[in-house]
DNA sequence: CCGATTTGACCGAG
DNA sequence: CTCGGTCAAATCGG
């Protein structure tokens, strides 16, 4: 790449950074003041646009790191990739790379990888394990000295967008009501942030519960014969997309409430919105661990070593609010240390 | 029939 | 050689 135009754009890339950063600041103080919702609406959307703008500036100078992938046509969309990529000699952007995406290797024992353990709640496995992310099975594995086995899923949209985002799914030892989930890799796909267009986020919860309902009483058990892993096919927790490196699809307001996934294959009942308390404890594998709620109102920040049990009732309108905040608090506080990284990388 | 899952074989790092 | 991760043919089910 030519220096100049490298150094433009990267100049481009640390302004357009440092004003996202500002505006997650600005974000965190309204939070933390409790201002109205349409101010951290107004911010949440200028965020968004200097994301866009982020990605469309990493875009324009990723031709070089473009011919080191392994697949021309596959551009992380993630921003920390690109601007990496634009940065990086060829030998940094190979480590910076294989520490991102290691798409090629077989083995991902060294890769990054996020784990959270979710607890089936009342909802069931279904509701607590949705992240609206679309996967599929592709293999199935007893794991020696585990008593059950382990279920490898993979982006549904691997071939036709280059996802190759990953995750394992395993019932835990120690607590049958527990899975622990293990995520390699971000999706490069938007499929998981689909949302519904015309249809409400309460209409979603009343379809959610219509279909649990049916789920339960109306089609009892059919398929008892399959491992329970089958029925949680597709239906993971919606805290995935807080998971791996942080991308701009990961801060979007969608995510922040809750995955929406409308693909054919699933149920109406694959909403976030809905499901009862589930519990689930989110570790970065390299850092400290974070305490999540999955509940009607999304992510709720728990502190730490409590566990809601499945009597717990579901959060009700009022402090649906607060809960809100927490979770907007809990996500841009992630942000905001992640555009510092950034800054700090370039 | 087609898409999704199952499962045994294969690969490769440790 | 072991074992976790992936592949791909067989199978299932809507």
């Amino acid at each position: 790449m030519e220096n100049s135009t490298g150094c433009k754009h990267q100049s481009q890339l640390l302004a357009e950074l440092a004003r996202t950063q500002e505006l997650v600041v600005q974000l965190e103080a309204h939070l933390d003041q409790h201002s109205p919702i349409e101010s951290c609406k107004s911010l949440s959307s200028n965020i968004l646009l200097s994301i866009e703008k982020l990605i469309h500036i990493a875009g324009l100078s990723t031709s070089e790191a473009k011919q080191l992938l392994p697949f021309p046509n596959t551009v992380p969309q993630d921003p920390l990739l690109q601007s990496a990529n634009k940065n990086a000699s060829a030998a940094n952007f190979n480590s910076v790379f294989h520490r991102n995406c290691n798409y090629l290797s077989k083995k991902r024992k060294t890769l990054p990888k996020k784990k959270i353990q979710v607890r089936v709640g009342s909802g069931g496995v279904a509701a607590a394990l949705d992240d609206g992310y679309s996967w599929r099975k592709y293999g199935n594995k007893n794991i020696l000295g585990s008593k059950h086995s382990r279920s490898y899923y993979r982006c549904r949209d691997r071939n036709t967008k280059r996802c190759f985002a990953t995750k394992q799914v395993q019932r835990s030892d120690e607590d049958p009501q527990a899975f622990d989930v293990i995520y390699h890799g971000t999706h490069t796909c938007r499929r998981g942030l689909q949302m519904p267009t015309t249809t409400s986020v309460s209409e979603q919860a009343r379809r959610q519960n219509q279909a649990n309902r049916r789920l339960h009483n109306d089609h009892p058990v059919q398929q008892q014969n399959k491992d329970l892993l089958m029925d949680l096919d597709a239906h993971e927790s919606c805290i995935s997309s807080q998971l791996g490196s942080v991308t701009a699809e990961a801060m979007l307001p969608e995510s922040i409430h809750g995955g929406y996934s409308s693909q054919p294959s699933l149920p109406d009942n694959c909403c976030c919105f809905g499901g009862s308390p589930a519990i689930s404890e989110l570790i970065d594998v390299s850092g400290s661990p974070t305490q999540l709620c999955v509940s009607e109102a999304g992510l709720e920040p728990l502190t730490s070593g409590s566990f809601v049990s499945d009597s717990l009732t579901p959060p009700n309108s009022a402090v649906d609010a607060d809960i809100t905040l927490l979770e907007l608090d809990t996500q841009f506080g992630e942000f905001l240390v992640s555009c510092s990284n950034l800054l700090y990388t370039m």
